[in-house]
DNA sequence: ATGAAAGCGCTAACAC
DNA sequence: GTGTTAGCGCTTTCAT
């Protein structure tokens, strides 16, 4: 391992000389040249552990999120990254699994690794941020809103549920059901009551109590709650997906059924990237996830930078895409 | 922030006692009691920084892929990510876009981080992993061989190509078509020679120069793909779609223009997971993208421990779920 | 079993 | 503009 001694002796100069070379300090041009020649024979890369070490800061940031596979978080991580990288830093993905216990240990990390920051799409509304808040540094929110005051980024959840809903409505449908991620995230809480008050507004309140679930975000839980619908007396004539993949896992059972869409109704709050469904079948709230990302990056790297405003939470509102079709 | 010191003063005992305690060296009983309510009470969190510096490793290992929105790397990921936290490793996911800019930036990362080791599907085969190489740390290559001499692991891509293609014609498809990835891709390239040698098997060669096109591989290089094969003057009756977003890409295509599968022959080499369409329309090679990252972690963590043995690559096999229906 | 002390590679005063 | 030097928090001989 060449450190900044060996390229110091090599050039001729000190060990500082050559910190200053890569850290932007003026230094005289022939002894930067120096330098850097001599960086590059002897194929130096600095140390960044020796680095953060001495200053306390990496140039990290952690974007924890609770799952993975679901490609509404992955285009949010795209749009982190992109700020992320651009401005210098590199982004730890941390997949928390919904498990805060997983959550807990990747906040510690970001702490132990001295990370510059933590983007968080909490896995609960009880994620504890004492520890990381502690040490001061920044932290915002992303998808779901926190018990802290924090920076944060979220959708304008309840509008996207109203949004979705009467699209069904227009479309002609009158019995809608809901089924949506686990009641004590606020993202799926919201939309549910964006479903009811649509509901109530199109005199239908009565509906509620049979035709709301409560899932998963995820397709297997959404599959369970759309069989249990269609096995009622009185089975929905449509419904409203939560999210993305509780979509995909309804227009799954409807499909296996002989009831594609729009023989049963669906709209869907999120996208469903990669479908392969006739674009015209199935209305879409559809959240824009990567500008997300992009703005969330973009708050984090504010205060990373000394910025101490109070706190801002962003809204931002989905895109509705109504189904042409009807039945 | 507190330190071994803090922790060592409170409880009475030396740092070096406190950094024991932490790495399971012998001590007292009575003493590790001593330290560990200490440590608790200060909220003591050791300085990964500090140690990685001291010890010239850290537990993180990078997980360089290209693209990180294609469901295909993050389940990939996700079995990475469930070995990896297993065994105390922490994984930082690397999306280089398939820039070799992007990639071998990461890798400068990774080695100035001290990083334990790297998982890479190389964005080329032009990666350059000297560097990397020279620091002695470990390298396993998935989806996709280097020309380096290292642990791998890959899919069978050419016979997952000759079952995707099979399976059309066993479903009475006879003009059978092939979009897949970039040619100087290996995976691309195998499974094209295996759509190439199921044709040439089943006496259809003379097809090949016409039907055969090579993409991204992604959603809309394969639409522009399936477009243009769909205006030829004799338009193939199906088509075998070289990854999973080719696969999307192409049904999408045909399902706005009413063509939805199995009214045009449809075989991807890959998993739809998130797919929509009735499950017996569509031919697939599932590859075990999250047994492919168990088994690269697993083989990584070998090597971080120090097994020395010759470079291993291991093939893993699809499994093909033909389509029921034909048209 | 435990403590004292050196040193990993870097940056940031401070002196010149 | 440049060099000298102390020290970030930890692990690890080396004594005891």
């Amino acid at each position: 391992m060449t450190t900044i001694y060996d390229v110091a002796s090599r050039a001729g100069v000190s060990p500082a000389t050559v910190s200053r070379v890569f850290n932007g300090t003026k230094v005289s041009p022939e002894k930067v040249e120096a330098v850097r020649r001599a960086a590059a024979d002897l194929d130096f890369t600095p140390n960044r552990a020796a680095r953060s070490l001495r200053t306390q800061t990496s140039e990290v940031i952690a974007l924890v999120i609770p799952d993975i596979e679901n490609p509404y978080f992955t285009e949010m991580a795209r749009g982190v990254e992109d700020v992320a990288s651009e401005a210098g830093y590199s982004v730890v993905l941390c997949n928390s699994d919904s498990q805060p216990d997983k959550e807990s240990t990747y906040l510690q990390i970001a702490i132990a690794e001295h990370m510059s920051g933590v983007i968080i799409a909490a896995a609960s509304d009880a994620t504890n941020l004492d520890s990381i808040l502690a040490t001061g540094r920044p932290v915002v929110a992303v998808d779901r809103a926190t018990r802290y005051d924090l920076d944060g980024v979220v959708m304008a959840n309840r509008e996207a549920g109203i949004a979705a809903t009467e699209s069904l409505i227009a479309a002609g449908y009158r019995r809608i059901a809901y089924i949506g991620g686990p009641e004590d995230i606020d993202t799926a809480a919201d939309r549910a009551a964006g479903w009811r008050q649509a509901l109530t507004d199109a005199g239908r309140e009565a509906d509620i109590a049979a035709l709301q679930r409560f899932a998963t975000f995820r397709v297997d839980g959404a599959r369970a709650a759309m069989e249990e619908l269609l096995a009622l007396p009185e089975p929905p004539d449509a419904v409203v997906a939560g999210n993305n993949l509780i979509g995909v896992g309804a227009i799954q059972v409807l499909t296996e059924r002989g009831l594609t869409p729009p023989a049963v109704g669906v709209a869907v709050v999120g996208s469903l990237p990669f479908t392969t469904l006739s674009p015209t079948a199935v209305s879409l709230v559809r959240l824009p996830a990567r500008h997300m990302g992009v703005t969330a990056a973009r708050m984090l790297l504010e205060r990373i930078a000394g910025d101490a405003q109070p706190a801002r939470t962003v809204v931002l509102r989905g895109e509705t895409q109504r189904a042409s079709a009807n039945r």
